[in-house]
DNA sequence: TTGTAGGCGTTATCAG
DNA sequence: CTGATAACGCCTACAA
């Protein structure tokens, strides 16, 4: 089929068939279009075999803008993270947006990297296209913020931290918990020199700073913390392994803010000569692939990102379809003993 | 400020301020209010100011979406890639969001996967929303595809990959000529044997094919030639190199469809005892940061994933500020030797 | 420099 | 089950 009359040919620049041009090749209403296309089961299958068929001929693409003004939903949902560069965000975002897009919605990503300024700048960029909901990054708002949240009147899904006083649902775990999980596993093993190489990103040095607390309340020594510029890649861990080297006690037990900066360490320490896991002890953070593949595979945290987003998707719908109450879901972490510890 | 005359407070569900709110606050007609917003040369410092504080006022957030239908431009463009797990795509696509947000528009992102059908899916999703531009993964589209992209109306930059006759704007570079190259590189350090290890998406595949090609050209043995699912990590290599062993020759040369199957292969080969690069020497793809950072690192191809991103971006600006005819970038990729070869 | 009129393409609402 | 009418909130085009 060669669309033979579209009108888009003979229109000029504004070319695009819309609802009028259906209507009329069916000999409906352009209403009875709309309801074909978002409520069938409120037309007759004549009626909708006849509309369907006019689509199909004219290859009309409804226009979900116009759509959108009308009915005030724009059946689309914004996603600010800090950056996909890093499995800990493209697992959730990934997710969510398949889930998402199986309920009918679609995700618009925005990238705010690491800048807190950013990030509003890009949430009051987004909320102009009146998004019918909103998935953030971490739980810390500034009041102008939350007054702009709450004024624009959509469910707002915090993830990957949590917090005391969410904006709206908060899907997340304690960052600072982890932390510290993680050195009560290094102490149950004997340890009692500790070193952190943490990026400086708001959730990674909330670990670290769980772990050091962790660390100083059962007396044990921080021989060293040394900081990374966020996102943190392999190469940042072995120049942070290489800075603190020196400190390093006889036997210490190291905690990485991520499994690349963990993997970058254990590298390294390879070429130092230093013997993993005898003098030293690696736990990465995040479970990535690398953890689980290098040889050996090395100890990290497991948290399941991809739980983060299916569940993030799934609370938003249930709060877009009426539920009025805004949840608060604990994703678990646990840590995965391998050959680094 | 506690926006004291918030309509939004006292209209229910459907609260928002909207442009005549401001028009009304800052005593001037709304058309006035829209000029402060898109074209503030036109406007008097005086009314500017006015309408800046009435917009501060009332919080007022545009409706991008009301202005998009009565402009019939949407400042969006959507990018459809298969994945963002991979550096291959997560780098253009955060480069292109980047640059196209400093010159006002949002970039909506689909991910497509690997197989066409749901690219075709995604891409007849997206137009709906009716974008000012598409970006677009690959060079390959069906006629049916064709005729919606040109029906569209709207410039579209694919990248990643050359075709003789793409959609609009390409930018990109060819598979086959990197599999080539890589060939020619082994064979000048001597090499008679090879392998590959290869992902199964288009791209990868024309590396493949483009390798395989050229030892068959110099009159060189292709000992194994082994795929792997898409997206393929780490482990797949791993399980690849397992996989084809036995079939290694004294001396092989190894490509592999991406730097993560490349790790696989190394990591494995020295649990199997095989010496590299003595007894295989490997190339991979992508020059991802683990290629660097391995220790040592390891030989692959360099393209510049950034540079794509930047490129498309530049090209899509032009031809929506006015530039006619459609431009094709071919982007350079070059082999980094290292310890590897 | 500012304002007025009208319409962008769709859907909510109410009537038949 | 189907249709007519009136918005949705903003911007183009034209006028003052």
């Amino acid at each position: 089929m060669e669309h033979p009359t579209l009108p888009s040919r003979s229109r000029g620049p504004f070319a695009s068939v819309k609802i009028t041009d259906v209507a009329a090749l069916a000999g409906v209403a352009p209403m009875t279009v709309s309801r074909v296309l978002n409520t069938p089961d409120r037309v007759s299958q004549l009626t909708a075999a006849k509309v369907r068929a006019a689509i199909e001929q004219l290859g009309y693409v409804p226009n979900l803008i116009a759509g959108g003004l009308s009915s005030r939903r724009s059946r689309m949902i914004a996603a600010v993270v800090p950056t996909i560069a890093s499995p800990m965000f493209h697992e959730p975002v990934q997710v969510f947006t398949d889930a998402m897009g199986a309920a009918g919605y679609h995700v618009m990503l925005a990238l705010s990297g690491y800048e807190p300024e950013a990030e509003d700048a890009q949430i009051r960029a987004v909320l102009a296209r009146r998004p019918d909901g909103l998935l953030l990054t971490g739980a810390h708002r500034t009041p102008a913020m939350r007054l702009l949240l709450s004024d624009a009147q959509i469910p707002v899904v915090e993830i990957w931290d949590v917090s005391d006083s969410p904006t709206d649902i908060l899907v997340g775990f304690d960052h600072g918990e982890v932390g510290a999980a993680v050195a009560d596993f290094f102490a149950a093993a004997g340890h009692t020199h500790y070193a952190a190489l943490l990026a400086s990103d708001p959730r990674a040095m909330a670990r670290s700073q769980g772990f050091a607390q962790r660390v100083a309340q059962l007396g044990h020594v921080m021989v060293a913390e040394h900081r990374l510029p966020a996102p943190a890649a392999i190469r940042d861990g072995r120049l942070g392994l290489r800075a603190i080297a020196q400190r390093l006690a006889g036997r210490t037990a190291l905690f990485g803010s991520s499994d690349n900066v963990a993997y970058g360490a254990i590298l390294e320490a390879g070429v130092l000569g230093i013997a993993v896991p005898n003098q030293l002890s690696v736990c990465g953070f995040g479970d990535f692939d690398i953890s689980r593949d290098a040889e050996p595979g090395f100890t990290t945290v497991r948290v399941d990102g991809a739980e983060i987003g299916r569940s993030a998707a799934e609370q938003l719908l249930l709060r877009m379809n009426g539920a009025t109450k805004p949840n608060r879901v604990l994703v678990p972490h646990r840590i995965l003993p391998r050959a680094s510890t």
